[in-house]
DNA sequence: CCTAGTACGCTGGTCTGACCAGTAGACTTG
DNA sequence: CAAGTCTACTGGTCAGACCAGCGTACTAGG
């Protein structure tokens, strides 16, 4: 019949006061809050209650501060990281295996790779093809990996959704987080990274003839053929699966 | 060719350790950590440090703390709340608009039907019917969501794939809060609810025959036809060719 | 003997006041 | 006018104090 209440302590007030004033836009990225001390005078609170707002607001990627500098905290544009961050936290904590984040990868991307062939304009194909040339003249892994991202990103953005483009970012994130030294270790990473390629000119091909359905499924074959190397052969029959359908 | 540095601040170290603990399940959900004054000779720091460290872990979702009790911060279990308010942060600050949410869950959703249709057994065959059956039966709206809640996450545990079941759950949690007061002051609600309803039970019979193709079409026609009165005449269209898709 | 009620010892939440290293910008100097 | 120095303030940390709130152990009453 009643719900129950919890006593709300006032470096709670105080974070909800700041973030609101940073979603009405008062607070634009880039701009300064006041000093610590100033802060307590105008919350009328102590110092350690205004810290203590400033590190939740800070641990939620809200704001930023430095010591010594006169201007204050700044307060930060929003960011996926911390979107990142969670996920990767979830995954660990419910020992989600590379298999189920491989298979959700396989599905999101799938359907934002249909989306793109279908909406993608001329100057989004030439993004797609400049990140393509890069990766095929990146020396180093780091070089090879940043331009990928610049592939997979240019397609995301293709699909004119905003969420899309940060979940699929995200979710890529956190196959990495959790796959990087397995990776970096990997035999035959040249023969992985040059198939890895081929596929992406495919991809990019049935994105230019407006083909969704190809352009997904090479999409799901791509993963699967580059991240299922490390999976255990029960859990990659299991994707297999996905890859055609 | 160097990585620029920041100076590590204590209270970081503290939270790192005890996450650490957490992660390595030496601290399992519902154990208790040792008290600020007990943390703070342990870490060698002051108390405001220690205090700073679990305001971060409590904003994280790690741990919870409760003036007076003796127990001590007590270690929560994972939980996708952070992830979903990082998530509706994030659609806030980047303002994007409900069509983007809508067509972001009827590709999650279209997907992860597809595959419930393949995976699902006979008894999560029934926990649906029973989800329906109690939607067909409730009286009042909360009842109503809490049997489609129930429905739909039936569906995504089918998948098998714990981060699907965790991300559906989260998406439709960001899609209702910026939806929620127009949905309330809906004219037609019952109008709405019974055709949702019966789209519903076409979805399940569609699962039932293992028609994936199908079941997914149909999930996303309910997610337009329930959602889509609220959105604008454009943005409508734009999702119109998604559901067919 | 058991139960109801109370008192205690601790908890977290908040405040005060202090010190330090670090930074930006004004200020001085060549 | 450019170089370097100085200073006033910043955030980070510490110490010590007080209060209300919670469990528990103890006590008084049945």
């Amino acid at each position: 019949m009643f719900e129950p209440v919890s006593p709300v302590r006032a470096y709670e007030r105080v974070v909800e006061q700041i973030e609101e004033a940073v979603f009405a836009g008062r607070l634009r990225p880039g701009a300064r809050l006041p000093s610590e001390r100033d802060l307590m005078t105008q919350f009328g609170v102590s110092r350690s209650t205004v810290r203590e707002a400033l590190r939740v607001l800070q641990s939620n990627g809200m704001i930023q501060s430095r010591a010594g500098d006169p201007r204050g905290p700044e307060v930060l544009p929003a960011s996926p990281k911390t979107l990142r961050k969670s996920m990767s936290r979830l995954v660990r904590a419910e020992s989600m295996s590379l298999a189920e984040l491989l298979q959700f990868r396989m599905l999101m991307e799938g359907s934002a790779y249909q989306l793109a062939a279908r909406l993608r304009t001329e100057t989004q194909l030439g993004e797609m093809e400049t990140a393509l040339r890069d990766m095929a003249d990146a020396k180093g892994h780091a070089a090879f990996s940043d331009a990928d991202v610049a592939f997979h990103d240019a397609v995301a953005r293709a699909t004119q959704n905003t969420l899309i483009v940060v979940c699929s970012n995200v979710v890529r994130g956190v196959v990495l987080d959790s796959i990087a030294d397995s990776l970096a270790n990997a035999a035959d990473q040249q023969a992985l990274m040059s198939a890895y390629l081929e596929h992406h000119s495919d991809v990019l091909q049935a994105i230019r003839d407006r083909d969704g359905a190809l352009a997904a499924r090479l999409a799901r074959q791509a993963l699967y053929d580059y991240y299922g190397t490390f999976l255990p052969q029960t859990d990659r029959n299991l994707l297999a699966t996905l890859v055609t359908s």
